[in-house]
DNA sequence: GCCACGAATGTTAGCGCTACCATAACCGAT
DNA sequence: ATCGGTTATGGTAGCGCTAACATTCGTGGC
């Protein structure tokens, strides 16, 4: 910066001023620094600028995982609104290990990361605490509460559940299965399956609980359990669509009839539920969305302005379709 | 820092040693610096300390996309050998459109990122200038090239290419299509199907280049294409699952049978690829062990090691399914 | 008892920027 | 001619750490 500074005929701040806000600049010195810019290839250390000006224009984003999950949308929509402002993302996957999480939040405020956008409503006291003290915006997603840690962006995972429950029972299902990972909002949804069926006299649900992290291999496991049941389930609800499709695709290699013989619904509405035959009825909860609208918060909150609500419901819909 | 070091009765170096390096501390000094650190909730700020040693701790990696796409394995796997070894990830998404490489890789040098991770070997001249002048550890992914910039990790896909193509060939079919995105590594593989198609007198090829960053529904809209002709190709290669999927998908509603009427190969061997009926076709890539062996090789390089070679191909295995 | 040596800790001087305040030059209004 | 206000630019002092080089102290060998 100082060779930058020396070549262009100026100090070192009005280079600083020519990058982040030309406008301060008269035309003529703008030109000649970004001239001696060019000619010394120059790139500013953000680093540096960070540290003395303690934004470093990151954010950090806690997620599950991205693979074939629902969370890489969220991901993408977060980066993309995020990266035309200028920031950047530091990501981080926990594999469902609870412990994760905590040591990359301590990892990410370190970093002094700007914001902090985390999956879910449920974190270590530990983990609330250093976010607490950090007074950095937090948004938290994929669920809700009413006291979020600052922020949220989500949907009722219990609401949602229900609604699907009531799809199912309004389709003539009695006897219910249910599928999902041992994770909170997984069993959410199941809350909310359970108390729609025991709104319903005579309607009941099996459940099984697999590890967290599950993909189709598991979907078609589960759905094999239900079969080798004397009185198997007339419909199955998966905590999402990977299992769902697995089960859906262990059904058609068996020659179970989808939806005659056994119902299936997942959750989440990843693109390709729609593509499958029969096309997949699940719980459309926005993914994208979700995480563009959290992107969103938190630059507001850069920009010094007011977020209010500062709790986002994004809703849910039921798309059904011919699986149930 | 200051405060930690005053409770704990030491000098600022020794609580910077005791975070960095606690072998090199006394045993009860340490403990003293510990609970001093407790007491005050103390976190070391990162970036200062990224500026004091220039080192930064942080690895940019730069992918087209990660929504339900081979790349995610890739980040996921980078990320998991990362973050095991105290290292952080700056994801950036291009979408696919050339100039975002260039502004992410800008960027990420401005972050001083001690090493770089890019996908493809095709990359702007300026990006490739900006790379070397850094002079840090960067590694080429997902295609194969005699020179890359510093060091690369995958495999040729234009041989992938081939390979499938002989498969096909091998089986009997001749009049092949080849539907991929505009973007360097289809082409690639196309060029492979297409030299394979050329070394068996009557084979044929028809090819659809479809905008890239394709998903499912394109694989459909691009397999009715090629089934409207008064001639269709009767096995045809797609240049990712996704994409068969979606042929897949299609051939199933329709009633044109696969393998007889119409034979579908992908590439990439996404998880669900082994889970449709009837099961997919493709070339396993190893997307996962690519992210890995990228994030190893920049560790060792961080550690001083020597790479040699630097450039390593993982190779690849066409898995013959039902689909063909 | 002296010295060389390694272990433990400290001092000093930045890393490369930006915040904050100051200064200079110029403008039109009085 | 004086003045307040605006625009353009600069000087100084850190931001919170760590590298590099001291310094101190205890230990064992001779």
């Amino acid at each position: 910066m100082e060779d930058v500074a020396r070549l262009a005929g100026v100090s070192m701040i009005t280079v600083s001023r020519a990058i982040r806000e030309p406008a301060k600049v008269a035309p003529a010195t703008l030109a000649r620094i970004e001239a001696a810019i060019r000619r010394t290839g120059y790139v500013p250390n953000l680093t540096a600028g960070s540290l003395a000006s303690s934004r470093s224009r990151i954010v950090g984003a806690v997620v599950p995982t991205i693979d074939n999950s629902i969370f890489a949308e969220t991901v993408r929509g977060m980066s993309e609104v995020l990266e035309a402002a200028g920031y950047q993302l530091l990501l981080g996957q926990t594999a469902y290990r609870a412990d994760a999480e905590d040591s990359l939040v301590q990892a990410f405020l370190g970093r002094r990361v700007d914001g902090m956008v985390l999956t879910g409503i449920g974190h270590s006291p530990a983990t609330v605490r250093r976010l607490r003290a950090a007074a950095i915006p937090v948004v938290e997603t994929w669920d809700l509460t009413a006291r979020p840690i600052d922020m949220l962006v989500g949907f009722s995972n219990r609401d949602a559940g229900a609604a699907l429950g009531r799809h199912l029972l309004a389709r003539g299902y009695r006897r219910l299965g249910f599928v999902g990972g041992a994770e909170e909002r997984g069993r959410s949804r199941y809350a909310g399956l359970a108390a729609a069926v025991a709104d319903v006299p005579g309607a009941t649900v099996l459940r099984q609980e697999l590890a967290a992290g599950t993909s189709y291999k598991d979907g078609r496991a589960a759905i094999l359990r239900f079969l080798e049941l004397p009185e198997p389930p007339q419909a199955c609800f998966f905590g999402n669509d990977a299992l769902a499709i697995g089960a859906l695709m262990e059904c058609a290699r068996r020659g179970v009839r989808v939806p005659q013989d056994m119902a299936i619904a997942g959750f989440a509405d990843l693109d390709i539920a729609a593509e499958v035959t029969p096309a997949l009825t699940t719980v459309h909860v926005g993914s994208r969305q979700i995480g563009e609208e959290a992107a969103r918060l938190l630059l507001a909150r850069f920009e010094g302005r007011r977020v209010a609500p500062r709790i986002r419901d994004l809703g849910f819909r039921v798309v059904a379709r011919a699986s149930t």
